[in-house]
DNA sequence: TTGATAGGCAAGTGAGCGATTGCCTATCCT
DNA sequence: AGGATAGGCAATCGCTCACTTGCCTATCAA
């Protein structure tokens, strides 16, 4: 359940994946390919970005749909809620609150 | 930076410490092995439990604070807001939306 | 000081994971 | 039909990471 969530976040590219569904969702396999590495440098097999998206999808961050032979991926933030619900993070409450 | 606060939640056993840390924060090392192996039934050693403390540490999410012999843990969820702020996630936005 | 408690350091091992390679299927265009 | 485009499956390799074992340091009580 959760483990899937965790274990989906805790790689880089996976990450970086998430900032350019952000960016811009419904993305097919090679927009996303091409985008990592004209953006980020990223120099990653289309198989490799591949099998990262099948992990964000069994996480629920991301989610598909076909279109002809087209697939396309959507991000759903949703199952982030989760983390703050399990761990509560305190309101940053005004103004920032360095550590002196 | 956002590698090891990911790296850190990526095992389910530093989770559950978290989840320990969030029921009694300033716990020593020893409250949290016998928690562990009480509660949730993990046989770990001690110096398992330590190394997780540590990658927790420099995660930003456990603060520690010495005492004579004692070194005490607290939880510190702060690092956390990263995560949403980084990928926004939508209001729950009242009643739950189940997807039927 | 001796013993007990609380914690730390370092090396070694086994499993899981990211990434590549090679080949295969499905859809669209001409 | 044929080629080109978009994607999938499976085996393999290297490396990181969790965990253990063994020994060492520091603080407190008798």
């Amino acid at each position: 359940m959760a483990d899937d969530l965790f274990k989906a976040l805790a790689d880089p590219t996976r990450r970086t994946i998430l900032d350019e569904l952000t960016e811009r969702s419904g993305q097919t396999l090679f927009e996303i390919c091409s985008r990592l590495s004209m953006k980020h440098q990223l120099g990653i097999s289309r198989q490799g970005v591949s099998q990262h998206l099948a992990v964000l999808e069994a996480a629920g961050l991301v989610e598909t749909r076909r279109e002809g032979r087209y697939k396309f991926h959507d991000l759903n933030t949703a199952p982030l809620r989760q983390i703050t619900e399990r761990w509560p993070v305190p309101h940053p409450s005004g103004p920032e609150d360095s550590t002196p």
